[in-house]
DNA sequence: TATGAATGAGGTTTCATTCAT
DNA sequence: GATGAATGAAACCTCATTCAT
């Protein structure tokens, strides 16, 4: 764990961890401190106080998710419909079962989302806003004209819903499944069945609108 | 606040709505305590330790949200596939948008989610469960045989994953639309967003299958 | 154990199991309370304070330890020498290991030996000087004259600590032997012991002073 | 009581003081920090929690009485029977009258035995084991063969019994004599009695057997 | 005569933070 | 730049006692 990087850093990787799997309340600074193998007046000495540090964190957080797992990270040459659909839900998916430190980004938000911190506004514009304007893109293009935009909205939010929802579902599936991991393969068919099921709804949509 | 209930029954009022907010952790029974005009020792008096007013708190979220809005609430006479989507989506979704206490379970729930406790298994079992295999039933009647079990999970998980993602994204929403709630109008034509979407999905899967 | 007896005369006893067992200060009211089958509010009323209940306890345990096996309860006909000590090692071995109420007393000075409370003085002169004096007599008979006081006091001391050494060191026996109790023949048995290994004691003592 | 003593070794040193007075239970981290000029979470910082201040006090006791007193600590050249169990009975009483904290072992002990915590069982094996087999030897030589294993842990039980009763009978000495110390002299002539005493016990028992 | 409800004082423990070095 | 020691605030829990009925 300590190699070469400063404390600061060291501190930094450890808090991800125990913020990640604690929620900012639950996580110590003593469980912290120890994990980076430094002082437990270290956080103080480097970020001044524990949400500092949290801040910091999310910082890093924030840009690991943003440069592993593009949202258009799996696309085609000439990409169809579905293939734009499946690179969405293939990247979502990734982040969230990433067991590497790309899945903090998933885990700090999951946290975020029961017990919202200042951090989620800067948060949502920066990190959340521009994968949804992807997606809006997408449905429109498959929707033709006529369609208004709260349905349009709704058939966005059907989307992110499958591919959010295994975020959230995560201590659910620790008890019914007894796991809370993906294999590779896994998030692949799973990322295409939410393409493949995903079509059918929009497809079906457009049908009732223009029979 | 105080009225003509008892300590006991003020107390569950008051520690509903600060577990709902803050999650069983960061919920003191100071606050709580303060909330229902009781003493600090009545927690402990009443109920024991503050786990067990949390169970207490869960069973009476628990009977709430499925007398007010049972999963087959709203099925028509002779119902059809898309009739039990309908229902199943409008119940959750009423839950989750339900202003009066009835909306404690969804709020509870996605406490748990984030920071889950040991009541999780018992909830998970004695109130989702039931839920879930109604969901099963539906979506085995929708697609012939020949189609994986797996597949079948993630048809399932289609469903629930629209519907529940409005119990997880509300800080979203209050950052993105401005407001957390929905009328009754709203919720309904959601709902059957959500049902006509996930029938479109059903029967892709089905084609895709045995075009 | 409710019988026809008087919530007062219930408490008592639950109170003198409760107080052998883990002394004033652990025992709670609540505990005995609930094992007299009363009311948490009884022993307030019956006996105005914790301390009040403590003092009838120890009354009660005085009487039946009163009665139940005296000192002078096993002599023979003619008894000898021996059979004084054998009497009065007897008596004290089965107050200290019997299993009914008998045995409380012998619990409660334990426990009072430990953390001595104001009731001490009075059992002392009640209850244990008498019992000194019976052993004093066997002890003077035993030596000529020209034995000092002191050495007197030494040998009373000596029979006296084998026989209470039995009533202080119950912990340790269930550490080193695996149990708290002696059968019916294991105390006559133990009590010979004592009664002869004294006498070998004071014969030596008589031997040193008159060769 | 502060002097040059780090925070840790005044409350060790304080914890000391109150757990002989009152034992473990009632015994009051509030009032050992205070008795330590210390501050009251300092318990907790230093030691983890008032059991591990307890061990840590119980392992300075142990040494303390077992360099000062220890159980072979005056046999002179060419010791013979009676020499071993004065050296014995001398350590044991020393221990226990010790106006030092090398009293602090028995003090401690005598607390255990009427209410006894989890310590007990490793206290029993580490200190208490080796004088009792010290003395086991000793009684071994004593007795020639054919005496029965019982009848060798019952003189051992009444050498003991003379030694330690002084440990548990100090309230009454009180009440009795009216003090509960004994000056060097009178010390080593009670040790000097009980070496007696017992080798005439031993004596007797030796002579009943083979007469 | 008796009791269920309620309470205040006090116990142990946790933890973010501060301070002297 | 860093740390071990220390601390105050606050958490949960226990329990003898009191009170209204």
């Amino acid at each position: 764990m300590s190699g070469k990087l400063t404390t600061k850093e060291r501190l930094i990787h450890a808090a991800g961890e125990v913020f990640a799997e604690k929620g900012f309340r639950d996580a110590t600074i003593a469980e912290i401190s120890e994990k980076a193998e430094a002082n437990i007046a270290a956080v103080n000495y480097h970020f001044g106080d524990k949400e500092k540090l949290y801040d910091a964190v999310w910082h890093r957080a924030f840009d690991l998710a943003s440069t592993a797992y593009p949202i258009d990270g799996c696309l085609p040459e000439n990409p169809i419909l579905e293939d734009y659909i499946f690179s969405y839900a293939n990247a979502i998916l990734h982040r969230i079962f990433s067991e590497t430190e790309s899945g903090l980004f998933a885990k700090l938000l999951h946290q975020e989302m029961s017990n919202p911190t200042l951090a989620l506004d800067h948060i949502a514009e920066e990190a959340l806003m521009p994968q949804t304007r992807f997606l809006g893109k997408v449905v429109h293009l498959a929707l033709e004209q006529h369609i208004s935009e709260e349905r349009i909205r709704l058939c966005m939010h059907s989307i992110i819903g499958q591919c959010a929802f295994f975020n959230f579902s995560r201590p659910l599936r620790k008890h019914v499944i007894g796991k809370t991991t993906m294999t590779e393969n896994e998030i692949e068919q799973t990322a295409r069945h939410i393409a493949e099921f995903s079509m059918g709804g929009l497809k079906e949509i457009q049908r009732i609108k223009h029979p």
